[in-house]
DNA sequence: CCCAATTTTTCGGCATGCCTAAATTTTGCC
DNA sequence: GGCAAAATTTAGGCATGCCGAAAAATTGGG
């Protein structure tokens, strides 16, 4: 009889989880699967660690990967991802929306706090906030058994002049830069306007704000790419098709 | 130059976190220091961990301790414990007066969170609850610069027949009993009369509830032994000099 | 298509915190 | 006071998760 596959289908340690994680955050915007190394750098561990984890994580079946090429999650992975996505999420929502927290400064906390929390704790916290569907940063909250909308967006800076929309998701991945955007009055769901890229590549110019009372600004690579835009159909796209 | 003793006034890990709470607990409502044994069965290690910890402590400066004797708090043990405690109780009150827990649901939930909590956290927790003076057993709440009020209680145990008074605490460490409270209706700052002992070591007869509608009912040793009570002055005492 | 740069894995080690078993010390009873 | 029982500490080990260095595989420019 085989040696009883450890099912892990409870939850892991809290490594096992933030690696599941950062796994399933890799392709949540995008669709390339994550590498060894940028699942290293996004952890702060060495490549080493992550080689060593990752033989673990297939034996406990959340991940599929060959020797050399990139890391996947396979379903129980993502189940578990989602869970701890939904944890993460909830838990930020309640920091800004009930104890005053900034969205600069909920990240940490939440990280940390993902991993001691139990489902009935976050049932209740989610209920408690009206089942919220998206985060302070606008990344969507999985609901309690597993499922996630997430909107079509692209990143500002992918966007042609002309081109308006809606910011649907800021990344909290850097919180200075969250505490940019407050300052420049930038938030979730304010109509923006690209205009047009300063030449040699330069800064994007982008028009932010109601359509009356709209602020010009200049936007750097960083912000640009962490800013998600739900796009308005363009007339000049031909791929609106 | 000596190899820079580590302070450990930030907090320590999970486990040091761990012994040094149930080292202050121990104390919180006697006096005898608690010695490695009781400690180890507190904590659900073996004795030998016991031993290795505490010379850790020592050297974190957070206990004293000659070996083979008692284990005691320093000043810095005492304040990491007393933020500990508030932690865990603050925590304790949330999950009971927001999310709706039940009393013997709470501590397993705490036990786990109270180290990954920050400071802010539950500072801002503790001000949405109103800062509450004690926890819903009735375990008083250390405020955030480290003061507490143990209140005066005895075990309803202690007290002998014709005693009344009103109960301050019941303790948590078994959710088995705190449900049986529940289904008995015993609930924190009822009034309560010893009426006496049942014969040949039996069962303490007490009564419960306002004057006038008043149960009385049958305790078992470790029923008494859980239910804390500020006893009312009483005629036939003695040492109520 | 080949080889040097890059990426990934393997190897040996370290820190934490736990365990059991074997000393060692203390305690309490005759 | 002496000695057996009980409490405590020490010794040797294990699991987890991390590291740096070395080995192995992949890759991509020429
Ligand atoms: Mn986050
Ligand atoms: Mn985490
Ligand atoms: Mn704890
Ligand atoms: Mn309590």
């Amino acid at each position: 009889m085989p040696p009883a596959r450890k099912t892990a289908l409870s939850s892991g340690s809290s490594s096992v989880q933030d690696y599941v994680k950062v796994i399933y955050a890799f392709t949540e915007w995008q669709d390339k699967p994550i590498t060894s190394s940028q699942l290293a750098v996004r952890l702060g561990v060495a490549n080493s660690s992550v080689s060593e984890m990752v033989r673990k994580l297939v034996e406990l079946q959340l991940v599929d990967h060959r020797p050399y090429s990139a890391i996947e999650l396979t379903g129980a992975g993502r189940r578990l991802a989602l869970t701890m996505v939904r944890r993460h999420r909830v838990l930020e929502t309640f920091l800004v929306q009930e104890l005053g927290y900034a969205w600069d400064e909920v990240h940490d906390e939440a990280e940390l706090l993902e991993h001691t929390v139990s489902d009935t704790f976050i049932n209740r916290m989610a209920a408690k906030l009206g089942n919220p569907q998206r985060d302070p940063h606008g990344d969507p909250i999985p609901s309690a058994d597993g499922t996630v909308h997430v909107p079509n967006a692209v990143q500002l800076e992918e966007l042609d002049g002309g081109h308006t929309g809606r910011i649907t998701r800021i990344s909290d991945a850097d919180a200075d830069l969250l505490r940019f955007f407050s300052s420049e009055q930038i938030r979730l769901d304010d109509r923006v306007e690209v205009v047009g890229r300063r030449p040699f590549g330069g800064a994007l110019v982008v028009r932010f704000g109601p359509t009356g009372s709209a602020r010009e600004l200049d936007l750097g690579d960083q912000a640009a790419a962490a800013l998600w835009v739900h796009s308005d159909p363009h007339p000049g796209c031909l791929l609106a098709s």
